[in-house]
DNA sequence: ATAGGGTTAG
């Protein structure tokens, strides 16, 4: 019986015994997790005499490639004498994974030397790649081979191709749509492309006339077109559109619930939230992140509670579980840091540690900014040091988080560690030193530092800029110079610069810039009476009584009211808010007493509080 | 037998 099945394998030529090899290789690669094993299967492929064999070696490659081991499917690849055209693809697709395009176009370049013929697979990989890393003339001479061999009506190439040209902005939309003409047999895919190229360049004539010609349009060209619409701000045709979609997907309505929350339009998005009828995480982000945007806090954090309990109830009624992610807890963050909500931000922390941030710097940014926000400092740092990536926006909030708590010392510090750790500041990392210096009253620093900044870094100095210059200049009494820097800024000055050189002149009573600067502030923000409030207490401090009321009548003609100032602390779980002088809370007495020992523990250390400030509600 | 394409949020 088994001398007959090796008789009949004998007989049928040994093609097929090899075969069976190839197939056993492949499918051993297909299914390889580690290095070890590819290694073990790379011996057995020699012992078989199967190397460089044209099936395996493809196989091979894409395993290597799968296991981030390109530098090894290079050297299999350089001793193999005949590459095919997969082999040479398996390169491609290996590089371009491994996120190396510059080695794609360099590899096309020696294929197209060997001699080697590309084939239908080829061109989209490499075309991707050209696009990828700008290589505007070798994207060209791809087009041109594509068009010698005859691939140009491949769909696959002409959706690269396509793409190609509308990454490189609107003049090149022309040669887009030339590929698009060109090609008979256009399908969907080449559809959505253009129209897509149209959308990116903000011609939504041209992309609406062509989804309207299209003969098919599947549910992502819909929302293509959409979104395109929503990215102009068109909200009515957006949702024009939308309403006759006949089958919307999650991304439909997601798109338009992140259009009406980057609109503003809160009411919208809240009805369209509950008029999903599948909700996925990025819808949930949306809420949240739309409550964010638009200044809603509590009604972020009240959205995210939500969100949990759907979780805990592994979700009711048809609703997806949904998991929070990151994108999620940097929105939840930086509600947290707005409110000052010490315990919930407390909260996400150890949330985010369970669902391993550690590889994403926005959560981490979002944890230093929290925490510096909320007045726990040492946390912020903490969390700085833990992280062993740290980017632009790292070092900035940090730098900011210790200049705006008192720890300027500490800010110049840290930028001292930041451009010893070859980190480049930008505009931002000086507003945090500018600022610094001008609570410390470090005149001359900040002068240098400025310096440095135009002369060293080329940063053009913005409106944030001359603001902090004439705080520094006003907070060191130097007035004159203050004025003199808002007179030569080239820009307009705005409320801000205003202010500050207005508080600079109740700090110094000077009474003569004080009156220029609350003119200014009165055309700039005519409705915001803390201005009026401001000068008034300059008059006050010189006992100009007359003055102080007849800035009062002229506060009362625009009819608007200074809003008390108010804080709010976390405690029990809850936040509580209070004004000067509140007496709401259940626990007033109790409150009072606490803070009539502080006054007390205070002075015995030789503070001496500023009553005045006080007494006004400042 | 190997293997490629169009969309959404920081």
């Amino acid at each position: 019986m088994q001398n007959k099945i090796a008789k009949l394998v004998v007989n049928d030529s040994p093609k097929p015994l090899q075969r069976v090899g190839e197939e056993k290789f492949i499918s051993l690669l297909r299914s390889c997790e580690t290095c070890t094993r590819l290694h073990q299967i790379q011996a057995h492929i020699v012992t078989h005499g199967l190397q460089g064999n044209d099936y395996v070696t493809p196989s091979f490659i894409t395993a290597c490639a799968r296991l981030g081991r390109m530098g090894h499917a290079r050297r299999v690849f350089d001793t193999t004498a005949q590459p095919n055209g997969s082999t040479w693809n398996a390169m491609f697709r290996g590089f371009a994974h491994a996120g190396c395009p510059f080695d794609v176009v360099v590899f096309f370049a020696q294929m197209h030397r060997a001699g080697a013929s590309p084939n239908c697979y080829t061109y989209p990989l490499v075309v991707k790649s050209c696009a990828q890393v700008n290589a505007v003339k070798e994207g060209e001479q791809v087009h041109c081979v594509v068009v010698k061999r005859g691939f140009k009506a491949n769909a696959f190439v002409g959706t690269a191709l396509i793409h190609m040209y509308s990454a490189r902005g609107e003049v090149s939309v022309g040669d887009a749509y030339k590929v698009f003409g060109e090609m008979h047999e256009k399908n969907v895919f080449v559809w959505t492309a253009i129209i897509t190229a149209y959308v990116a360049c903000s011609d939504m004539v041209s992309a609406r006339r062509l989804f309207d010609l299209s003969p098919q349009r599947d549910v992502v060209l819909w929302n293509v077109v959409v979104s395109g619409y929503i990215e102009l701000g068109d909200m009515v045709a957006a949702r024009a559109l939308f309403d006759k979609m006949l089958d919307r997907d999650v991304m439909s309505w997601n798109t338009m619930l992140n259009g009406y929350a980057c609109n503003g339009e809160v009411e919208s998005f809240e009805k369209l939230f509950d008029e999903m009828p599948v909700r996925n995480v990025y819808s949930w982000n949306g809420l949240i992140g739309g409550y964010v945007r638009n200044g809603l806090f509590n009604e972020a954090l009240e959205s995210f509670k939500r969100m949990l309990m759907l979780v805990k109830q592994e979700g009711e009624e048809g609703d997806v579980v949904v998991v929070p992610n990151d994108y999620t807890v940097v929105a939840v963050l930086s509600a947290c840091s707005k409110l000052g909500d010490l315990e919930m931000g407390k909260w996400v922390h150890v949330y985010a540690d369970s669902i391993g941030y550690k590889g994403n710097l926005f959560v981490g940014n979002a944890l230093i900014d929290m925490y510096a926000k909320c007045g726990v400092i040492e946390k912020a740092l903490d969390v700085f040091d833990c992280l062993d990536v740290k980017d632009i926006i790292t070092w900035n909030t940090t730098i900011n988080g210790l200049a705006t708590h008192g720890h300027a010392a500490d800010a110049l510090c840290l930028f001292e560690r930041m451009k010893n750790a070859g980190e480049k500041p930008d505009g931002v990392t000086f507003i945090g030193i500018l600022s610094a210096c001008a609570h410390m009253g470090l005149v001359r620093d900040g002068f240098l530092h400025y310096q440095s900044m135009v002369d060293d870094y080329s940063i053009v100095p913005q409106i944030e800029h001359y603001g902090c210059m004439v705080d520094l200049l006003g907070r060191a009494g130097l007035i004159d110079q203050a004025v003199d820097f808002v007179r030569k800024m080239p820009m307009k000055p705005d409320a801000v610069i205003w202010a500050a050189l207005l508080g600079a002149c109740r700090m110094y009573k000077n009474v003569e810039i004080a009156e220029l600067a609350l003119q200014q502030l009165i055309e700039l923000e005519p409705n915001n009476p803390a201005n009026f409030v401001m000068l008034s207490n300059i008059y006050k401090d010189l006992g100009r009584w007359e003055d102080v009321a007849r800035l009062k009548i002229a506060m009362r003609d625009t009819g608007f009211k200074k809003i008390p100032g108010c804080s709010v602390i976390g405690c029990n779980d809850n936040l509580v808010e209070f004004y000067s002088l509140d007496e709401r809370h259940p626990e007033t007495d109790c409150i009072y007493r606490a803070l009539q020992g502080l006054t007390i523990q205070l002075r015995l250390h030789g503070y001496v509080p500023n009553l005045v400030d006080v007494a006004h509600g400042n």
